[in-house]
Formats: structure tokens, C-alpha cells, sequence
DNA sequence: AGATTATTCGACCATAAAGTCAATCTATGG
DNA sequence: CCATAGATTGACTTTATGGTCGAATAATCT
């Protein structure tokens, strides 16, 4: 086996790779506009100008395609969170910084946060399930550290956390890549508006 | 025909009327737990004690109900948006009190804002937008003029505006009727966060 | 070039769930 | 107690769509 061989056969790999995650994207968007019930495979087949069968050498099942865009959206917000870890002084200062990068993981990004969780059965719904709560317990603690180092002041955190994460979800609905708003101008407006809510 | 009879004629009536809300309204908890897709008109009939078959007596399709759960919704946002004219002196004031108006109709009142307006077609589709956007254009008003007077601070109004229906929206996903926290207690926490994060 | 493997497709199958309908049961009025 | 209108049903039809499969095509290796 050549060096060539492998370089040939890494290629193979990256292209099957990358065409299961245009796939996956390609899915994403099309769910996040018209839902997913209201998408149907051979709608995401044509986008990509595949026939549905095609589809299924890249994808296991309509359902398996769901899931990839939930984790694709949790791992991202996972590498947000990692990456204020250490940064900002107070509990207010890494939660302006964690918000933010949500909202520009949902705005520029072009990433989209899916409500569908009831569409998932079995084990990928768990497994997205405890993603979701494992995000929002990371910002409870945040916010929680906050409010003992007094930067937000003293509320019921688990109602705090919901009420941001809300806004954050309800982009899908109205948020248009290109639009008049800028996903930049989005993200400011968002982490103003979330720290004056919160701040002591 | 005497007085009975219309006393009769009108039970009558109401009974028709009484049933085919009670349809709506137990659909409509279907909706906002499991999904209108996930949903299937069996489920509903079951839960109501009836067959499949009967639910088509006060209805006319499956859409038909899920418009009526949107219309409902925004029929009582209507009023709520109504009952502050007049009340409340500045324009903060007013949305504290349509606000938690609004987080008492979807958590105390056991309605839902549904998300799936994708899954109406034609007719029914442009109407609920068309009253989605009328309650989004009386809150952003009431938030301009609050911008007018002083009580909140200058901002992208539309921003604003979404990030606040969007904390609200989020309610269907993580609220549970009769759970830890009371729609009163929730009510004050979204009025208080929405009234700190955007006042003057 | 010929063999082998990766990719794609047309045509089909399976099924869940919406929607229909003639027949039945039930209440009301005379 | 019969007649009529209201209410409900079981059994059926229809349809949309997810998923499968063997064959065909394209790419890769020796």
C-alpha cells in the first residue's frame, strides 16, 4: 500500500463524510424552514440533486438525520461553553460571552435550534434530551455563580435560564440569514438585553 | 313552539358548541406536549372517549383544529392586548401588565402558542400570521412609545420585541401544568427580567 | 482492459394516519 | 310509542411518504 493508496482511500472517506454532512446541513435548513414533518426526503433529495434512494447511502433514516442536526447544534453550544471557560471575571461577564456566541452559533452560523424532540423515539431522543439538559444546567451553573459573586442579581435560576433560552429558540422562526438584520446586530441586541435583565 | 323548545333548541346548540370546543382544547394539550404531527386524530378521540369517527361530526379536518388552537391563542392575546388600553401610564407600564397577561394565558389558562404554522396550508396559513403579526405590531407599538416617553431605552424595537415573544414561546416546551412552578411565579419572573432588560 | 468497489437510480413495497360513509344507536317532540 | 333529527360508530378507502432492492453507472485499482 502506497502513500498514495491512503491519500486515496482518506479522500474516499472525506468525500462520503462531507456529502453525509451536506446531506445532514442541507436537511437542517429545510427543517428549520418548513419543519421536518413538512419535509420529506425526496425534497431533501432534490436540493442536493440526488434521488431519495441516494439518500439512504449516506443516511440511515429520516429520524437518524434529525438527530444529527440536534447534536450538530449541541456540539457547537458545547465548544461555546468550553471555550468561556476561564474567560470573563464574574458569572455575569462569562454569561455575556457564552449568549452571545449562542446567538451568533444561531444567526450567522447559519445553525438551527429544533423544537421536533417529540419526533425522535427511543434512544435518540434520551441522548438529545439529556444534550439539551446538559447545556441548560451549564448555564444554570453559570448564572448561578453570578448570583454569589453578586454580578445577576438573586432569582430563580431555572426560570432565568428558560426565559434566555427561549429567545434563543424562537430565532428559528423569524430570524432570515441576509436579512435586514445582521447576525452581529441580532447577537448585541440579545446579550444587551440579556444583561440588563439579569444584572444586580 | 313554545318557550322550551327554544330553551331546548339553544341546549342543543351549546351542547354542539361545548363538545366541539372540548375537542379543540383537548387537542390543543396534545399539540403542545406531543406535536401536532405526532398527534393523530385516534389519540384525540381516545382521550375525549370518542371514536375517530365522531370527531369529524364537530370537525372538519385535522388542520381545521389546529387553526382553531391558533386562533384561540390569539383571540385571547387580543383581549389581553385590549384589557391594558387606557391602563398603565407609561408605555413600560403597559407591557408589564400585557406581559404578564400574556405568561398568565399560557401557563395558568393552560393555553399554548403553537410553533407549527408550517403545517397550514392556503387560507388558514395567512390568517394566522396575518394574527400573529397583529399582536407582535401591538406589543412593538406599545414598546415604541415606551421609547417615546422615556420608560425604555432606545433600541431596535423588532428585536426587542422578538426576544421577548420568543421567552414566551418557550413556555410550551418546559412548562408543566401543576409542576414546581405556579403560572403566577413565573408570571412575576418573566415580567420582572423583561422589565429590567429594557428600561431606561 | 478487465475486475472490483463505490455511488446512484427507477421502481417497487409497507404502513400509518387522514378522511368517508352507510348503518346504528340515542334522545327529543308529538 | 312512533317518527324524526341528532350523535356515534365500524369498516372501508385514499394518500402521502418513508424505506428497500436489484440493476445500472461511474470511479478506482492492478
Amino acid at each position: 500500500m502506497t502513500n498514495l493508496d491512503t491519500n486515496r482511500a482518506f479522500n474516499r472517506e472525506a468525500q462520503y463524510a462531507a456529502k453525509r454532512r451536506a446531506v445532514i446541513r442541507s436537511a437542517s435548513g429545510a427543517f428549520r424552514r418548513r419543519g421536518y414533518h413538512n419535509t420529506s426526503m425526496v425534497l431533501i433529495a432534490q436540493s442536493l440533486g440526488l434521488s431519495k434512494a441516494a439518500l439512504y447511502y449516506y443516511v440511515k433514516s429520516k429520524e437518524e438525520i434529525l438527530y444529527e442536526c440536534h447534536i450538530m447544534v449541541y456540539d457547537a453550544m458545547d465548544a461555546a461553553v468550553k471555550s468561556v471557560r476561564g474567560q470573563g471575571d464574574t458569572g455575569l461577564g462569562k454569561l455575556q460571552l457564552l449568549y452571545g456566541a449562542f446567538a451568533h452559533l444561531l444567526t450567522r452560523d447559519g445553525l438551527g435550534l429544533l423544537a421536533d424532540v417529540d419526533s425522535l423515539k427511543g434512544e435518540f431522543q434520551t441522548t438529545v434530551l439529556k444534550r439539551r439538559g446538559s447545556i441548560e444546567r451549564a448555564v444554570t451553573r453559570i448564572v448561578k455563580q453570578g448570583m454569589s459573586d453578586g454580578s445577576i442579581k438573586k432569582a430563580d435560576a431555572r426560570v432565568t435560564v428558560y426565559f434566555l433560552m427561549g429567545a434563543l429558540n424562537w430565532l428559528n422562526v423569524w430570524y432570515e440569514p441576509g436579512g435586514r438584520l445582521s447576525g452581529e446586530h441580532i447577537a448585541d441586541a440579545f446579550v444587551t438585553q440579556m444583561s440588563q435583565g439579569i444584572a444586580k
